[in-house]
DNA sequence: TAATTTGTTCAATCGCGATTAAACAAATCA
DNA sequence: TGATTTGTTTAATCGCGATTGAACAAATTA
């Protein structure tokens, strides 16, 4: 029988978190850890409090909210007098989907600019359809930079 | 000494597109197939051209073709008479990084959404910066699918 | 028919990042 | 001071997809 109680659900949930940032380059731990605290009803955890949730070493723990940290996706809390860390999801740039999706669209601009580049000829049936993905892509891009500041004062 | 050989720099550039693909979840001989076929001045290459040209073993090619031409990112071509495959480029959909995309984003939109499901405190700090998030989401796709329609069109 | 070419299948292996475990350091407590 | 808590470091291991190799199949040729 599938239990169904309010945990287990953000466990599952937590999971997700985990193979989504998974999915876009990250330890599968490192989207554990910003699920759980992105879920969790108590918006600061302890170190401890995140190891034990999770049941992942204090190894690991350590390397990867030093590293989520170091990005700006978690803030640490250290509470006054107190030798305890607590963390906290950083609420950042909600634009950072964007901002990644741009990066892929420079990335294939990039490789598709230089595979011309390369071509004997550039009349080439490929070579044709590479120009064509290019000024898409710019139109897309100069789009974007406009709806950005729409959204954004909206 | 770094030589500069055109050989050289597509062969580079085939090693750009194998790590490109490869960080967009595709095996990295997939990437570098897919390389091949945009970097080759000849748009038509034999299953021993390809095997042989990036030096990997025939059930690897084997195995990736096949894959690639289930998605349909490579076409088969079969030469009258001939006992031998040619693969090519399919020129396919320009929406493919744009449809990407939306996929990323109902990712996240799903993610967030059920988060706030599960949150005790609809009102928290989080909850409000994710319900900040799906709907900035929303003003994208909205604006994405006006945006498809005008570059299909111009 | 036998020999050759062309590709397929799949068990085994390889590579490499993710993860752990255990020793270690630093701060706090008693 | 010695004992405890809280985290850090890093060498080893684990897991798992990517890749290979070799046997196999199917079509072709001689």
């Amino acid at each position: 029988m599938l239990e169904n109680t309010n945990l287990q659900k953000q466990n599952r949930l937590i999971d997700e978190y985990g193979s989504y940032f998974g999915s876009i380059g990250f330890q599968p731990i490192a989207g554990r850890i910003i699920g759980l605290l992105s879920v969790s009803d108590c918006e600061e955890l302890s170190f401890d409090e995140i190891t034990s949730r999770l049941q992942i070493s204090k190894g690991s723990a350590s390397v990867v909210l030093r590293r989520l940290v170091a990005e700006g996706r978690v803030a640490v809390v250290t509470v006054e007098g107190g030798r305890r860390h607590y963390y906290r999801l950083n609420q950042q740039n909600l634009f950072e989907v964007l901002d990644e999706f741009e990066r892929m669209c420079d990335s294939v601009r990039g490789l598709l600019n230089t595979t011309i580049d390369l071509k004997a000829d550039k009349q080439s049936s490929n070579a044709k359809y590479f120009y064509q993905i290019i000024n898409t892509i710019d139109k897309y891009k100069t789009k974007l930079a406009s709806m950005r500041q729409a959204v954004q004062t909206a």
